[in-house]
DNA sequence: CCATTGACTCGGA
DNA sequence: GTCCGAGCCAATG
């Protein structure tokens, strides 16, 4: 593992209910605002291992990417129990449940 | 060890 | 609004 990627988990482990944020602004908590692919590789493979909120990641649109379908309906039902609007495209409003810092 | 891959992002046309 | 190209770098095989 790397501090990098320890800062990831921690982050995304800190999420709040009901909010989300996007890779690159993991990315950037974490250190480097272009390892974005990394935070979202990172989820993949630890989300397996660990319990985290990774469904409360979006890429930059409020768009919700993953190709496992099956993860993909998961990430949308567990942020509608939350009270995340997502919309028939996966997408969630940003402007309203992004997590500022 | 080297090569490939990828739940991304940004800027330009 | 769209499409394309390039950057970035940990994890995987």
């Amino acid at each position: 593992m790397t501090p990098f990627t320890e800062k990831v988990i921690s982050i995304i482990r800190d999420i709040p209910e009901g909010r989300v944020m996007t890779y690159g602004q993991i990315a950037s908590l974490a250190g480097n605002h272009r390892a974005a692919r990394q935070v979202a590789r990172i989820l993949h493979s630890m989300s397996k291992k660990q319990r985290l909120p990774w469904y409360r990641v979006v890429n930059a649109n409020g768009q919700i990417v993953i190709k496992d379908d099956t993860a993909y309906n998961e990430q949308i039902l567990n942020l509608q129990i939350e009270g995340v609007k997502v919309d028939h495209n996966g997408t969630v409003d940003l402007e309203k449940y992004r997590l500022q810092l």
